[in-house]
RNA sequence: GGCCCCGUCGUCUAGAGGCCUAGGACACGGCCCUUUCAAGGCCGCGACACGGGUUCGAAUCCCGUCGGGGUCACCA
C-alpha cells in the first residue's frame, strides 16, 4: 500500500480568509486531493491567541473555504484552543525531564535585552539564564508570572525543504530558547503545531516562507518528543504588484486617504462623518489618526457608504472581497494556483481536476510573487464564458447574497439567465449587476446622463430626439414585441433614412438606460417590455432642451 | 543591522550546459469585426540584474557585487 498523504491547512482565526492563505490551502488540497484515496486533506483553527479569535471569525474563514470548495476531510475542527490539557501534560513532562524551564523575565527585562542586542549589532539569541534556587522559590512563592521556554539543545539545525532544497536551517549560534507556554497557560503557536500536526498524522506541510526559520524550532521540538519529521515546504510569498506585502491593511489604507480627502474637501468635520457612518466619533477619529487600527467589514462598508467610495475602488485582498466583486471561485483559484507553481510548458487553464491530476510540490517555484489583478481579470472573463448558463445564473445568485442592495435581487432565475445572456463576454458579475441595474429602475426614476442627452439626442437640432419620436410609433405600432421583430423594424427604418444603425440605437440606448452604454439594445428591449420602453422614450423626448 | 531565502519580458512563468537569434499567458500598442461597452480575430513591442570564472559551448554550474523579500514576539 502506497503510505498515506495527509496535509493540513491550519489558519488563525482572524476573518475571512486572506488570498495568501487560500493560496496556502489550495495547495495543502492538491497535494492530499492528487494523491486520491491515500490522500486526506485537514483543517485546524489554531486560536491560542484568546485575544483576537473569536467565533465570527472562524464562520468567515469558513465561509470562504466553502466558497472556494477546498473541502476538509476531518468531521470534527481541531481547536487548539480547546486542547490546553493535551499541551500542558506535554510541557509539564518536559519540565520535569529537564528539557523545558519556567523564565521568570519581565517584559521590560526582555525589551533591555533585545536593544542590547541591536546596539551590538547581532541578532537577539535567549539562552537560559541562572538564577538562584533561592531566588526561584521567591518567585514561585510570589505567583509572578512566567513563560515556559524549550531548553533547545545548541546545535546546527538543518533540513530539506521540499521547494526550497536541501540544507535548510540554521547554524548553532542562531538557536535560541524560544517560549512554548505563555503566562497565561496557552500553548504558543510553535509549540501547539507541532503536537497537532503529529497527533493528526500529518505527512506534508506546505506553508509560506514566513515560516522557514520557525522550522527550525518545530524540528528541535519533535526531537525532543520523538515525533516523526514530516516533509517541509515553504511557499513563495504573494505580493502586491509595487512590491509590498498584501495586507488587510491595504483596504483600510484606501479608505483612509479617501475619508481624509472627503473631509477635507466636504469641509465637514469627522464627527459629522462618524455620525452619518453610525460610528462613534472617537473610533473614526482614532482609526484615521493611526493606522494599526483596522475597520470591520460593516465599518469599512458604512464608511465607504458615506463617502461615496465603491467596493470596485478598493483592494481586494480577501477571498469575500473577490467573491464580493463578482469573480468565480474556479477563476481565483486557477490564478492563485499559477502564482508559485506551474505543472511545466504552457499550461495555464485548468479545472479543479486537472489541477489536482498535474499537481507536484516539484512544480512550486521559490520567487515571491507578484499578484497583478489584470490577468485575474482575463483568467474571469474566460471561465465566465467557459461556464455553463446554470453555473452562471447559481454564481449570480450567489454574488447578489452578499450584496443585497442590489436590485437584481428582484430579478427571477429565468431573467437572471437572459440577462447574462446578453452581457456574454462580461468580465466581473458586478458589471453585469451594474450594467443591467436601469432594467429594474421604475420608468419615472430613471437618471439620464446630461452629456449623454446633449450629444446623443439634443445635438444638430435634436436630431436624435426626432429619430427617437419616429422610433416610438414604429415600436407601439409592433405586433410582436420580440428581439428579431424590434431589430427588423428598426432595420427598415434605418435603410429607408439613409441612417447609420448608430444614429438609431444610441438616442433608444439613452431613452431607456439613461446613458451610451448598455447591453445590447434590442434584446434589453425585449426585455423591459413594450408599455416600459414607450413610457421611458416619451419622458425622455420631454428631458431633452431646445 | 545579524541570520535566512530569492533574482528570465511591466506581471505570472517555460527553460534542469548545446533544441534559445529565449517559448507561452496577462498587460500594453496597432489593425479588423461592431448599434454602445465588452468579448473575439490578426500583428507587434518586450527579459536571462551586473562582474568574474569553469567549459569547445552557460539563462542554465561556481564565486563576488547589487537588488528584492523573510525573520529577529508571551502573533500565528
Amino acid at each position: 500500500m502506497a503510505s498515506a498523504v495527509v496535509t493540513r491547512f491550519a489558519p488563525s482565526p482572524t476573518g475571512y480568509l486572506h488570498v495568501g492563505g487560500a493560496r496556502t490551502a489550495l495547495f495543502s488540497w492538491l497535494l492530499a486531493r492528487h494523491h486520491g484515496g491515500d490522500g486526506r486533506f485537514l483543517l485546524r483553527i489554531e486560536d491560542t491567541d484568546l485575544a483576537r479569535s473569536t467565533e465570527q471569525a472562524t464562520l468567515q474563514l469558513l465561509e470562504d473555504l466553502r466558497w472556494l470548495g477546498l473541502h476538509w476531510d476531518n468531521e470534527q475542527l481541531v481547536y487548539q484552543s480547546k486542547r490546553s490539557h493535551v499541551y500542558n501534560a506535554i510541557i509539564d513532562s518536559l519540565i520535569s525531564r529537564g528539557l523545558a524551564y519556567k523564565a521568570y523575565d519581565t517584559p521590560g527585562e526582555l525589551a533591555e535585552m533585545r536593544k542590547a542586542a541591536e546596539r551590538e549589532k547581532r541578532s537577539f539569541i535567549y539562552r537560559r539564564r541562572e538564577i538562584g534556587d533561592e531566588q526561584l522559590r521567591r518567585h514561585e512563592s510570589e505567583g509572578r508570572p512566567h513563560v515556559v521556554r524549550f531548553a533547545t539543545p545548541v546545535k546546527d539545525y538543518r533540513f530539506d525543504d521540499a521547494v526550497l532544497g536541501p540544507g535548510q536551517g540554521v547554524a548553532a549560534d542562531q538557536v535560541q530558547d524560544f517560549v512554548i507556554r505563555k503566562s497565561d497557560g496557552m500553548p504558543t503557536y510553535h509549540f501547539a503545531v507541532v503536537v497537532d500536526d503529529a497527533e493528526m498524522g500529518v505527512t506534508h506541510i506546505l506553508r509560506g516562507q514566513e515560516h522557514l526559520l520557525n522550522t527550525v524550532n518545530h524540528i528541535a521540538l519533535q526531537e525532543a518528543l520523538s515525533y516523526p519529521r514530516p516533509v517541509y515546504g515553504h511557499l513563495p510569498i504573494i505580493m502586491n504588484l509595487d512590491g509590498s506585502k498584501m495586507s488587510k491593511r491595504d483596504r483600510d489604507k484606501k479608505i483612509r486617504d479617501a475619508v481624509k480627502l472627503y473631509i477635507s474637501k466636504s469641509k465637514k468635520s469627522p464627527s459629522d462623518v462618524a455620525a452619518a457612518a453610525s460610528l462613534g466619533s472617537s473610533r473614526l477619529e482614532g482609526w484615521i489618526k493611526d493606522s494599526k487600527q483596522q475597520l470591520d467589514i460593516s465599518e469599512q462598508s458604512a464608511l465607504t457608504h458615506v463617502i461615496g467610495l465603491k467596493e470596485s475602488d478598493l483592494p481586494e485582498i480577501l477571498v469575500h472581497d473577490f467573491r464580493k466583486n463578482g469573480y468565480l471561485p474556479e477563476a481565483l483559484l486557477n490564478f492563485l494556483a499559477l502564482l508559485g507553481w506551474n505543472p511545466g510548458g504552457d499550461r495555464e487553464r485548468m479545472t479543479m481536476d486537472e489541477m489536482v491530476q498535474l499537481f507536484s510540490i516539484a512544480g512550486i517555484g521559490k520567487s515571491n510573487a507578484k499578484f497583478d489583478r489584470a490577468k485575474l481579470l482575463a483568467f474571469n472573463t474566460e471561465a465566465a464564458a467557459a461556464a455553463t448558463p446554470q453555473r452562471l445564473v447559481a454564481a449570480m445568485k450567489d454574488y447578489l447574497s452578499i450584496n443585497p442592495d442590489s436590485p437584481l435581487n428582484r430579478a427571477s432565475d429565468e431573467q437572471l439567465g437572459k440577462i447574462l445572456e446578453m452581457k456574454k463576454g462580461f468580465r466581473l458579475l458586478r458589471e453585469v449587476d451594474e450594467s443591467a441595474r436601469f432594467l429594474f429602475a421604475a420608468d419615472d426614476q430613471l437618471q439620464y446622463d446630461a452629456d449623454a442627452i446633449e450629444k446623443v439626442l439634443r445635438k444638430n437640432d435634436r436630431h436624435g430626439a426626432t429619430v427617437l419620436q419616429d422610433v416610438r410609433g414604429i415600436l407601439s405600432a409592433l405586433s410582436d414585441w420580440s428581439t428579431p421583430s424590434i431589430e427588423h423594424a428598426i432595420n427598415t427604418y434605418v435603410e429607408q433614412k439613409q441612417l447609420g444603425l448608430g444614429k438609431v440605437a444610441q438616442p433608444l440606448r439613452v431613452a431607456v438606460s439613461g446613458t451610451t452604454i448598455s447591453p445590447p439594445i434590442f434584446q434589453s428591449l425585449e426585455f423591459l417590455g413594450r408599455a416600459s420602453t414607450l413610457r421611458r422614450i416619451d419622458r425622455c423626448v420631454a428631458l431633452v432642451p431646445d
